[in-house]
DNA sequence: AGCGTTGTCAACCTTACGGTTGACAACGGA
DNA sequence: TCCGTTGTCAACCGTAAGGTTGACAACGCT
C-alpha cells in the first residue's frame, strides 16, 4: 500500500469513509461532529480520519481543543487522471474494433486486410 | 464490502490489479498471459481476477481450455460519477466561500447568514 | 488413451483492517 | 485549580486480504 493512488482508492473503499468525505464537501467538521451519524466509537472515527489523512484526502488543523477536518479535493484529480487515461484507451480500442468490423462489411469477404493494430506498450 | 462501489474502489487499491486493468485496455488476455509480468504464482493472479470480476470490472468467457479476460470499462462510470459529484460540491462550496469573503469585505462584518446546507445521503 | 497446457479450488499462513475498551493529553471555563 | 469537553494513543480481538503449495478438472493434441 505504498503509493498514494493505492491509498486513495483504499480509503474510499469504505462506505463510512466515503460518507465522511461526502459530508466534508459541505465544509469543515470537528471529529465529534463527523462521528455523530455513525454507530461506532469516536476512536473508530478517529482511525478513519487517519486513513483519509494518510491518503491526502483530508487535513487536520488545531483550534483550541478542537481539531477541524478539512477536505483536500485536489486529490480527486489523481484518481480521475488514472481512470480517464485507461477509459480513453479502452474506448480507442473499441473505435479500432468498430473500424475493422466496418471494413469487413464493406469489402469483399474473400481476402480481408489484416489490420493488426499496433500494440501500445503497456504503461 | 457489500456495495459495488466499495468493491470497485477496493479492487483498484491494489497496484497489481490496476496494472492488469491497464493492460486489458489494450485488449483481452488469457490468465497466463496476464500473469507473465508479475512475480507471483498463477493462483494469486487467478484470485486477483476474481476480485476484479466480483467488482464488475472484468468478465471471463471460455474458449477451449483458455479463459480470455475482458475489461468492462463501463464500471469506471460508477466511480467517475461519485467522484465528480463530490468534487463539484466541494468546488461550489469554494465559490460560496469566495462570495462570503467578498461580501465580508464589502459589508459590515457584524452578523452573517448561517447557510446550514442539506445533508446529501451518500449511497 | 495418455499427456501437456491452462486455470481453478481448497487449505493454510501471515499481515492488515475495522472495531472495541481504557488511559490520558490538551484546552476552555467555572 | 479543578472539571468537562475533545480527541488521540495503545492494546487487544475477529475477520478478511494476499500470498503460498498441492490437487485436480477441462480441454487439445498426438
Amino acid at each position: 500500500m505504498s503509493d498514494q493512488l493505492s491509498r486513495v482508492f483504499a480509503a474510499l473503499a469504505d462506505p463510512t469513509r466515503r460518507d465522511m468525505v461526502a459530508r466534508l464537501t459541505e465544509g469543515d467538521h470537528t471529529v465529534n461532529d463527523l462521528a455523530a451519524p455513525y454507530d461506532v466509537s469516536l476512536q473508530a472515527v478517529s482511525k478513519h480520519l487517519k486513513v483519509l489523512e494518510e491518503a491526502g484526502l483530508v487535513t487536520r488543523s488545531r483550534e483550541a481543543q478542537r481539531r477541524p477536518v478539512h477536505l483536500e479535493a485536489e486529490v480527486f484529480d489523481l484518481m480521475t487522471k488514472w481512470i480517464e487515461r485507461y477509459r480513453r484507451r479502452a474506448e480507442e480500442r473499441f473505435s479500432r474494433l468498430d473500424a475493422v468490423l466496418a471494413s469487413m462489411q464493406d469489402e469483399d469477404p474473400a481476402h480481408r486486410d489484416h489490420h493488426d493494430p499496433q500494440e501500445g506498450t503497456a504503461s
